[in-house]
DNA sequence: GCCGTTTTCGGCCCGACTGTTTTCAGTCG
């Protein structure tokens, strides 16, 4: 699938367009392209095979040409042409914060900047200060963006982030002059990957709420700070945002300071063709404020049923709430057990027993064991005779815990050569199957797709674990064609797996809809391997909901009756 | 370059903060 690659020729267009001092509106084009591209769940070169390219909001005639192409030629003459008199290096110096193409344009034109290197050589040369609208500050924040960019790491994912974040907004909220403070940006939304912690807070004294919270013992650095909003570093880099607002303003701020970007830019356009403007303060039409205190108001002021914060990415959310179609997104409380954890039988820390208590205790009415198989020595997995031993272990537990079904299973491996690492009769014995791959990460997207179908046509496996194997910042998943995997789901009745470790979340957000839309049920496991662990099930159903998921498109949230029906077993 | 229950041409989201300026441009979200 060549969707991120495309979408990328069209970020760089973007850039260099950008950087040329080009139109700003074809800039924007461009990107949105991009974005549109970047979150299609089909293949866009079937839309283009079909003809339906301009079908595609944000897709004219000018980029379904240049989509053409590239899928013809791997190339876009309009980018190369673009391209010819440009230095390739000059495009990454917007990812330096506080250097924007207007900046960036200049330093090239005037300096002959073409790359970070040449960058910081006229930094230390000291003539950036005086070229026009620039000046000693100026060059010292550039200077100090370079090192910010050079010791960056990367976005965090969200699992990292809530905990860090949560404190923050405890210390906010225990300000004085603080009525009402919230999480806001991309952590609100959920997103599998944060960039920065964004608060929200209402006060009648903004300046003194800004000004305590640069004083917090969390903070390390402070970026910026002004009557109203600061930015500042806080360990492990993470920059931190806070607005504070006025309590009248509060909802019309929080929607403004969640986002998504491009949802605010829909909604303000919908705002303008009602004759109405948008902002942080509110809706307002001629003077009049239509709404602002909280977000349901704004959004049915705007003729729009309320929108979830995990669905504000404009992708499709804002016409699906004008016409009432929004899905009935699945809750945490909607999960009624876990079916897929690890004991210290391979490489989890807790014991069954233990696993099942935490498991009851959260309310649970079923959960399920599923240890490594044998070939996964790495993990301490199970030989067909320990498998045996641990179905009498679990049938001990059963009699000492009650009030919660216990599953015993497995989570085989589909091995290299594309075969299941127990034989069918092993299988046979267990309530539930959870199939996965662990090697051969480097095969073919033919292979490893073959691998996972043939899984699928295993009549004993019922769920696909992690189907991509990627991990959130560290590792690409494998070359495989997620949508045959999904049409072979979809006709075998296996569920595919959103799998909630903070260090996968996957199936993504973008997966999980597709899937959906191909009839695929869903699983939302936490792959525990401590009963400290169960408590992530929130990222998985998080990322669920960005998926447009609702409770009738996941298996674990079925009763144990259900569930055991569902997996022939009785 | 894209788009259309006001439009096939004329629009295209909006405001805070900073630093360079004597009223604003650039950047960011």
């Amino acid at each position: 699938m060549k969707n991120l690659e495309i979408a990328g020729v069209f970020e760089h267009l973007a850039d260099v367009i950008e950087i040329k001092g080009g139109e700003p509106f074809r800039v924007n084009a461009y990107r949105r392209a991009a974005r549109v591209l970047g979150d299609l769940p089909e293949d866009v070169a079937d839309i283009a095979t079909e003809g339906r390219l301009t079908d595609i909001k944000g897709i004219g005639k000018g980029t379904a040409r240049k989509i053409e192409e590239y899928l013809e030629t791997g190339d876009v003459s309009a980018y190369r042409k673009e391209m010819r008199d440009v230095p390739e290096g000059l495009l990454e110096l917007l990812g330096v914060p506080g250097l924007g193409p207007k900046t960036i344009g200049l330093l090239w034109k005037e300096l002959d900047v073409r790359s970070i290197k040449t960058l910081r050589r006229e930094l230390r040369r000291g003539s950036i200060p005086s070229l026009p609208g620039m000046g000693e500050k100026k060059a010292a924040n550039i200077a100090a963006g370079v090192q910010a960019y050079l010791s960056r790491s990367g976005r965090s994912t969200l699992g990292s982030i809530l905990p860090p974040a949560t404190a923050l907004l405890e210390g906010v909220r225990a300000l004085d002059a603080v009525l009402e403070a919230d999480l806001a940006g991309s952590v609100r939304r959920g997103r599998s990957t944060i960039g920065d912690i964004d608060i929200l807070a209402s006060s009648r004294r903004p300046g003194d709420v800004v000004s305590r919270f640069t004083k917090l013992a969390d903070v390390e650095e402070v970026l910026a700070s002004g009557g109203t909003k600061a930015s500042v570093r806080i360990a492990g880099s993470v920059q931190v945002d806070l607005r504070v607002v006025e309590p009248s303003s509060y909802g019309a701020a929080l929607l403004y300071f969640t986002g998504s970007k491009d949802h605010n830019v829909h909604l303000r356009g919908l705002a303008q063709s009602r004759g109405a403007r948008l902002n942080e303060y509110g809706l307002t039409k001629r003077d009049r404020t239509l709404a602002s205190r909280t977000e349901e108001a704004v959004y049915h002021k705007l003729g729009l049923d309320f929108i979830p914060p995990e669905l504000r990415e404009d992708r499709g959310e804002v016409e699906a709430a004008a016409e009432s179609r929004l899905p009935e997104l699945i809750e945490e409380s909607d999960i009624r057990g876990d079916l897929h954890l690890h004991t210290n039988w391979s490489d989890g820390l807790s014991s069954v027993e233990d696993m099942a208590r935490a498991a009851k205790a959260r309310g649970y009415a079923y959960l399920a064991i599923t240890d490594h198989s044998r070939s996964l020595g790495v993990a301490n997995g199970l030989s067909v005779e320990r498998l045996a031993e641990q179905r009498e272990e679990i049938e001990s537990v059963r009699r000492r815990v009650r009030g919660i079904r216990i599953l015993a299973g497995t989570e085989v491996d589909i091995l290299s050569d594309g075969t299941i690492d127990f034989p069918d009769e092993e299988l046979e014995k267990l309530d539930i199957v959870v199939a996965s791959i662990h090697t051969g990460f480097t095969q073919s997207e033919d292979r490893i797709t073959g691998r996972i179908v043939s899984a699928c046509e295993n009549p004993n496996v019922d769920i696909i674990a992690h189907p991509t194997g990627g991990l959130l910042e560290s590792r690409e998943p494998y070359a495989v064609d997620l949508e045959r995997v999904m049409e072979a789901a979809a006709e075998t009745g296996t569920a595919l797996e959103i799998n909630s470790h903070p260090d996968r979340l996957d199936l993504s957000d973008v997966n999980a809809r597709r899937a959906v839309a191909t009839g695929v049920a869903l699983a939302i496991n936490t792959d525990s391997h401590h009963t400290d662990q169960l408590g992530s099930m929130g990222l998985g159903v998080v990322t669920a909901r960005r998926g447009w998921v609702g409770p009738e498109n996941v298996l674990n949230t079925l009763t144990t009756a259900r569930l055991m029906k569902r997996l022939g077993r009785s």
